[in-house]
DNA sequence: TTCTAAAGTAAGTGATTACTCACTTTTTGA
DNA sequence: TCAAAAAGTGAGTAATCACTTACTTTAGAA
């Protein structure tokens, strides 16, 4: 990976984050990064390569989430911790987080394969706990870390710890 | 309204909702519509204009919900049709949803405006059923029916109802 | 009927789009 | 050391973009 290839990549995130894929043009990007257009095409081959080389880029980042999942034994520090992940998007995760919730909207371009192993880990945590429904109750939480990611991505409100806790003392936690 | 203007607003806003506003062509629109491109800029001035028109269009069609919700007495029923709300989406106002939902994500497009009416008829809900933290616990509902509405009208899950009762259970309703 | 304003069209406009190509510069391994 | 591969550039390309303009058609009131 070059330097004007990391420069490009983080330009890119950047716009598309900010602005959107479809409103960013390459011609911008290549100015942000300080680069000639061409290089991007000759390193991405076309937009939709830049995309998919960001997309790559930010899912080997947060692989690690999925596997500190895994190394929990209690099923309520799994629930627990799940709960706990949009509270502790750093500011450098942001852009990433804010372009791939956009891209759920574009149809064809990102299909949700990120929150299966989430939900895959967090079935048999409500079973060991005797739920009655783990599925559904899997299903519950995803919904609501995908609005809490959503509140939070867009920082429209500043108090989300008392949100938190609200959650987490219906779960008697 | 002409009839030419309404199949202008309705091609516009299934594109629209469909491959996403930027990605949409004024040229896409017209030709959909079955009308001369010159016309959506007669009617709408330019392309954020048909945007508005679209907006204005849906925010009347669903001025009714929140007149609803402020004819209910009981605290607990208006908690409830809240909580509703997302599954009581019918297929004709799906694209609006879809859009709206996606707006949010582009900026300065659409600021939010939608859900502070909603907010301000749970918190004095949730204070007659003296819960500790009403502003929180609205809070957290509005987050809910938001991650809810997500996976509506990205119909990712089909058993929506089971979810349902999962929450109001949380509830004790 | 006739006048007028609105509705509607077709063919443009310059700017921007994603992308290519011929070329130069830099890096690298034998 | 030196040739080949990779990195990088800048000036193109045709297509598409939002939007305009000159014009014709339609509808309704006087």
């Amino acid at each position: 990976m070059t330097e004007k290839q990391e420069k490009i990549l983080k330009a890119a995130l950047e716009l598309f984050a900010d602005r959107g894929f479809a409103s960013t043009s390459t011609s911008k990007v290549a100015q942000k990064a300080g680069v000639s257009e061409g290089l991007i095409f000759k390193h991405f081959t076309n937009k939709d390569g830049l995309l998919n080389a960001i997309l790559q880029q930010g899912h080997e980042k947060i692989e690690g989430l999925f596997k500190e999942l895994n190394s929990l034994d209690d099923p309520k520090d799994v629930i627990k911790r799940v709960i706990e992940i949009p509270f502790t998007i750093s500011d450098e995760e942001m852009p990433f987080w804010r372009l791939l919730y956009s891209l759920k909207w574009q149809a064809d371009v990102y299909d949700g394969t990120m929150s299966n192993p989430i939900k895959s880990v967090l079935i048999p945590a409500f079973g060991k706990l005797e739920y009655k429904n783990p599925e559904a109750e899997a299903q519950l939480i995803m919904v609501l870390i995908d609005g809490l990611a959503v509140e939070i991505l867009l920082r429209k409100s500043g108090n989300a710890q008392s949100i938190k806790s609200s959650i987490l003392s219906k779960y008697n936690f």
